[in-house]
DNA sequence: GGGTGTGAAGCTATTCACAGCC
DNA sequence: GGCTGTGAATAGCTTCACACCC
């Protein structure tokens, strides 16, 4: 890759002067949360202290984060929450209507179709879709579900931004490279499996078993904490018992 | 905090040598997920190369990974799956059986305690609780759902250990605050909400919408991208074209 | 030869602390 | 006086590249 075309390709990836950094992005819909809530509590202006509270992040952090933006708030009074809420929105591309796709309709896909957070502004559960022909024509959610064989029209004629993997593991890789065949870039894994993605495509994934894994790691340490102790360690514990 | 507490702190978080990395622990039910794919396939060694493909990672971290756990491989030769695979599991903590219960059985609730994944070695659903007494009683993926006010009680006798937050986002903080009064320390949270607890608990959180919303941020400057092209872009652009 | 384990380098993210502006 | 916006400092994570061992 040429110096040029790296440079251009960074570019090509943000409208922002200098991108926004990912960990950023990732906060973004957190603060948005926040100041929807402010707004509902009737509240106008808000510091980045009380917004970073509201959040549950730090004031430093939210400020930085808010600097990638732009320069939104007025120094000595704070931000105003109406304006701050529309900017984010507009940021994170929620002035516009995404459709969204899921595919595989058993207990998570039915409880997706019916989460109503999942359908917050900004997205639209377009069509829901099953390789059971028996589920085929079953109504979910207000929605007829369609068999897996018109995955490729659905996409194209309902002009689908975004692909939701509900299936089983062993389904998940090939569903993907559907979705990805049909002009398909952003896509979220439900599915406990390992997907592969080519590069321009976007997959993120969300894996219960592994949060709970993570969870577990910390908690044997938790309980084990007594006994795990170092010999060195413990005579730090005896020092800092006597004071 | 004196520097004796404060080093007897960290040291009591771990008991391995220099503590993992959180990037680390987070990556580790990857690579079981992988081992147990390759022990499935009949691979009995595999190099951290393969195995990084497997788990969809890169061959440096992974080993920078295992570094961390011990020095589990041989040079020249790869690691022993099943091996390694077990090394995992006991630094998890899924040698032994964790019992969960999972709070609010709307569309979620039910989708999470009928979702086998989840149910996966090492973690037992041991209890569901909701706040609708109609819904108290009803049988969900064969357990007896059971009202709130048992909350207390179900915790301490089943023994629970991890608490799982599947109600509407208005319910989670007080639930929260119930699960860590009856000793929980670890939750992980599916409701729209921010929710804070004390220092000493792990909370973990997943939020589709948030999901959702991280796709919508990238999927908008992939389209806009020839769009938001500055004018110093465009010439670099131009001269990539020309070669 | 081949592949792990790991210091060192590079990069990204967080936190500090204060200049600058209202 | 108060609070934002941001360089500078720090911490944490990833990647490199090779010594070391099988």
């Amino acid at each position: 890759m040429t110096r040029h075309s790296r440079s251009l390709t960074q570019a090509a990836q943000s409208s922002v002067p200098r991108g926004v950094p990912e960990a950023t992005v990732a906060r973004l819909p957190l603060y948005l949360r926040a100041l929807t809530t402010l707004a509902e509590r009737g509240v106008a202006t808000v510091s980045s202290e009380e917004l970073a509270e509201t959040a549950g992040v730090n004031s430093a952090k939210l400020r930085k984060d808010l600097s990638y933006l732009g320069s939104y708030g007025t120094r000595g009074v704070g931000y105003e929450v109406d304006f701050l809420r529309h900017q984010i929105s507009r940021e994170i591309g929620l002035t516009q209507d995404w459709a969204v796709v899921i595919i595989g309709i058993g207990n998570l896909g039915h409880a997706l179709a019916n989460y109503g957070g999942f359908a917050s502004r900004g997205f639209r559960i377009a069509a829901l879709i099953d390789a059971d022909p028996n589920r085929a024509g079953e109504e979910v959610a207000g929605l007829k579900v369609r068999h897996s064989d018109e995955l490729e029209k659905v996409v194209s004629e309902l002009n689908i931004a975004i692909g939701v993997i509900a299936t089983p593991a062993r389904a998940a890789q090939a569903v993907c490279e559907r979705l990805v065949a049909a002009g398909i870039t952003s896509i979220l894994n439900f599915a406990p499996a390992v997907v592969q993605v080519p590069p321009g495509v976007d997959l993120r994934k969300v894996d219960l078993s592994t949060e709970l894994q993570i969870l577990a790691y910390h908690e044997q340490r938790k309980n084990g904490s007594a006994l795990a102790l170092t010999a060195e360690q413990a005579v730090e514990l005896a020092k800092a018992v006597r004071g």
